[in-house]
DNA sequence: ATTAACAGTCTCACATACGAGACACCGGAT
DNA sequence: ATCCGGTGTCTCGTATGTGAGACTGTTAAT
């Protein structure tokens, strides 16, 4: 085989060893790096030292072994880059719930899943799985739905390029990426999203996206309620009034991007 | 005090490209790449082509930009390092929740935080937050302190740099790595690690590490029940109990270590 | 004390990866 | 039609990063 024209040799061997620092259960100590991947020593301990500048490895001086450092796992908890969604959203979010007496939330899509930032339970409602901070499979969520609507059919390939990657969760959610087209597409033909137990029993979600400047999505906001207080075939009005909501926070983004 | 010479740029730049890519809310045009690090277009052209090939970025054709890459979201969420821990962990958990009629979890640690990878419910007993695949923050959980309570100092360190570490949750795990030591000595004093109220009210949860051949821990089992069905007196006798099964499941774990 | 194994550092000659810049392409204005 | 601003590809000379290996320091075994 050879594609050998665009070679980075440095580049290449940095992100192995990421790579393989993080399929290790605990930190690897430097040799063990260099024989697993076939790289010469001092080759090793220079890339390894480039890592620890830049946070994507730790070492640990005691144990002379090097592990994946916390820059490596802020690359998908970024919590700096949504604090000012969060605060805008919270303000608009009470609005919403204090209107229709239903709890709801606001979440942004982060890798396959969608992590939560902003609860607002409504007074008399159950507590919800989904507490801030809290991380969920995206494509059984209702924000998680709406988000991915969004997306181009190349990235969401991407994102999804295998079953495994539906995997590993509850036994329930056996997707496969046509089902998981076939339910992004009457997404987009309703303007909303839904879910339906599908994340815990005895309670429904409907969820809109929030589009940032440039029309990506930016976040979805979703309303989380006991299936039975609300018929299915009110949800598209009750979307409508997200929407609404969603459109004012859409708009304070745009005002508020640094 | 420059450390002038062990430089590797490509190395460097590939990393800074990363970072850059995941502070960006959507994804980015090369072109902003290149100027927001000053890097000459050919050689960004040539990393965000390894970084694609390593999954570490993804290319929109047709936005014509560049996102960041599942496998940089899968350093964190590392699943096939944790499917064997939790095939092995579901029936020994099985078995200890009927034994002691409480709900139970397996959790592995995950940067700054415990990602659930079994969760085992007993009979009668109310719903968890903690469903499988949902991410807390450890340092508020029972079996997340009993991973953190092994844990060498340097590593405590650095997980917890500064008090940012703690903060963005909920208001009320105001936390600082003082605070945080305290808890884990006492974690240490007793050989358990016990969680009151902190995650749900009216549950507590007491948990204990499980150790790899290396001694490393490899992941957390905690029971959670209602908290006035244990009088805390009787913690430490639950907390045998379950050093029990997790000394079991260390066992097969070094067994199985492929 | 001696040896050995291993972690980490440093140097230096040479192969080669880097980056300037040319080129091709595409879509939108005019 | 022609221009223009933009993305992505490719080539090629030379500055420079690479990697073999020597060196230091530490721990553990004999």
């Amino acid at each position: 085989m050879k594609t050998l024209r665009p070679a980075a040799p440095a580049a290449h061997q940095i992100l192995s060893i990421v790579t393989f620092l993080s399929t290790q259960r605990g930190p690897a100590a430097a040799a063990s790096v260099a024989a697993a991947l076939g790289l010469p020593r001092s080759t090793v301990y220079r890339l390894l030292g480039v890592l620890v500048e830049h946070g994507y490895a730790i070492h640990y001086p005691e144990a002379q072994r090097y592990g994946v450092g916390i820059a490596a796992f802020e690359l998908s908890s970024g919590f700096t880059r949504q604090e000012p969604l969060a605060r805008l959203g919270a303000p608009i979010l009470a609005t919403l719930v204090d209107k229709i007496g239903e709890s709801a939330h606001l979440a942004v899509l982060n890798g396959r899943d969608v992590v939560y930032l902003v609860e607002e339970r409504a007074p008399h409602r159950p507590a919800l799985i989904t507490d801030v901070g809290v991380r969920l499979p995206s494509h059984v969520t209702a924000s998680g739905r709406a988000l991915l609507a969004t997306l181009p059919a190349a990235q969401l390939r991407a994102l999804f390029p295998n079953a495994e990657a539906f995997t590993v969760r509850t036994a329930r959610d056996a997707y496969s990426l046509r089902d998981l087209r076939a339910v992004l597409a009457t997404v987009r033909a309703n303007g909303f999203a839904a879910e339906d137990e599908d994340v815990t029993e005895g309670l429904a979600s409907v969820a809109v996206a929030v589009r940032d400047h440039s029309g990506w999505p930016a976040a979805g906001i979703a309303v989380t309620f006991p299936r039975d207080h609300i018929d299915p075939e009110r949800w598209p009005d009750l979307a409508g009034e997200i929407r609404h909501y969603a459109d004012e926070l859409s708009r304070r983004i745009r005002g508020a991007t640094a």
